[in-house]
DNA sequence: TTGTATGCGTTATCAG
DNA sequence: CTGATAACGCATACAA
């Protein structure tokens, strides 16, 4: 089923239908253009996906790297991508790079050889000036996350450094003034800016802040669970995770070890992901905004593609302050 | 950057270059493969992917569609497509339709379209036939979930039925008599599996099973939430969930209204993602391995692309019961 | 109002 | 060992 036989078929040209069915066939008599349509209908004619973007040299497609698709801050991240991709034609490639550099290297490959108009990377472990180099050759407009100070390209980002200043104020207002943190091994640029937001507050109402307080572990449920003895060691009031996953498994250890929160113990999480509604106690938290994060970062970068002489887009989404039941004030 | 390009360059024919980049070049110098591959990397060049698959009639591509890609179960099945996609040089499109009928049947066009080599759909808001009929006329292999009576195609499937059994059975055994089930307003033909399967228990313990025992709610952790007032008036002493999702929702509920699991009631779920393990308390449920179906899903698939002639296949997943902390003994 | 001819970038065929 | 040429299916400039 190709054009031709379509053509052949109808009784016309090669020509005649593709200008009808790309919807520049006002010029044709109304009857032609039905009875077209309305063979293609018939025989099931779908224009060869490969030979017209060969032509019309795009694919419509834009590549998306998240380090784990798994968690639900990035889950709602990818629905924002959707969302707004399907507004404007594009479909989005998800890749899972499940937080591994070869992998990421290789769908990073995969998607310049399939000719992704461009990229989204939210995942952290690959070098910015590396995939600077390697997209600008090929003529890729990306967007990156987790990277916030490489001062490449368009920006879609949240003011995690006052993220960190939102959670150490709350918690030092709750009274709490041995804290702790929970850190991944490999702190990208947003984690930084947690940390040094956080580390500012405490430097301001002249408190200790050092690497002692940090738990280095990984931003999952079971990283969290895994520091809890470490945690529990340091003798803290309260514990301040980087993300919302660690906090669930913080949760499962001192439970397991029958020490409650937040009576024995409080907990700040960061992301909101839906769970942290879910758990109890309802996790207090930062409010990132994936979905959203997710749109307009999709909107920018389809900007860029269809104008790539624009200027150097910066957008901010806000950030907020979720108080639920894992914080105990006054300990 | 073209084959032309690079071939100039090299001061060699395309022809040359072609072979020699698809590893067809044993013909040629080994002077003149060096050249090429080098002035390759050097100038970056990579073979077009529109007029490479035009010539080869493949896009290697499947295309999965999923109803909720927050929903862990499916992520776990996504990161199995993921890896077993790689593992034979597919790449995987992934769409969330979102529980949205039109929005799945525009992502099942927009596969056609981009000539898709076969697809994987476990949105269960399509009809079987209708997607049988606009596939099967396109030529394209596919794999069905959610839809296990079909007879249409090959088939990745686990026992629910069975797994309603041992759910039942597990309740029945702990001495539990007032059951209720939480299952979604619409029933696919696994979720319906489950619930026969669970019914041919009681019947066979001269129980009463009817509509009653059910309470209908989205699949979601907010649909488990907001069944807890129906469940409560109920007074029954353990609940069977169809997902897990619904089942940290009820906790939820439960917990606000006072009532403690498995103390005042006890719950099971179905699936085990991997939040199970990290809620208070602990869920018994069902273990479904969603990464392998995903897995062995895609390697069914792209065997059948490789091979539409193949014999019709069927492979069956073990489940198992995974016994936690949710449910209480002689109540 | 319709059709012819050309080219997109690649691979495959076949002749040197 | 190498290269000229056809073909893939489509869209479009240009002709009629």
């Amino acid at each position: 089923m190709t054009i031709r036989d379509l053509a052949e078929a109808a009784g016309v040209s090669v020509t005649t239908v593709s200008q009808i069915l790309n919807g520049k066939g006002e010029r044709f008599s109304s009857d032609t253009q039905a009875r077209v349509l309305k063979l293609q209908e018939k025989l099931g004619y779908v224009p060869d996906y490969n030979a017209r973007n060969l032509i019309m040299r795009s694919t419509q497609t834009i590549g998306v790297l998240v380090p784990n698709l798994a968690n639900p801050f990035f889950s709602m991240f990818i629905k924002g991508i959707q969302l707004a991709s399907q507004d404007n034609k594009f479909i989005p490639i998800i890749f899972d790079a499940n937080q591994n550099q070869a992998l990421q290297n290789m769908y990073l490959e995969e998607l310049i050889k399939r000719a992704a108009n461009g990229l989204i990377i939210a995942s952290a472990t690959l070098d910015a000036n590396d995939i600077d180099r390697i997209l600008t050759r090929n003529g890729i407009p990306y967007l990156l996350f987790d990277q916030n100070d490489a001062q490449i390209g368009d920006r879609v980002w949240v003011d995690d450094y006052k993220g960190g200043q939102i959670a150490a104020n709350y918690l030092l207002a709750a009274g709490h003034r041995k804290l702790t943190l929970l850190v991944p091994d490999d702190i990208t640029q947003n984690i930084r800016q947690r940390i040094k937001g956080f580390e500012s507050v405490m430097t301001k109402y002249r408190l200790a802040f050092s690497e002692e307080m940090m738990i280095k572990t990984p931003m999952t449920k079971l990283g969290g669970y895994q520091a809890v003895d470490q945690l529990i060691a340091k003798q803290s009031t309260a514990v301040f995770c980087i993300n919302d996953e660690m906090a669930i498994g913080v949760y499962r250890g001192l439970q397991e070890r029958g020490l409650r929160v937040p009576d024995d113990i409080s907990v700040m999480g960061y992301d909101d992901i839906d769970l942290a509604n879910f758990v109890a106690p309802k996790l207090t938290t930062i409010h990132q905004p994936a979905f959203e994060m997710g749109q307009v970062a999709t909107e920018l970068l389809i900007e860029r593609i269809q104008n790539p002489r624009l200027p150097h887009q910066d957008k901010q989404l806000p950030l907020e302050l979720v108080v639920r039941d894992s914080v105990k004030s006054n300990p």
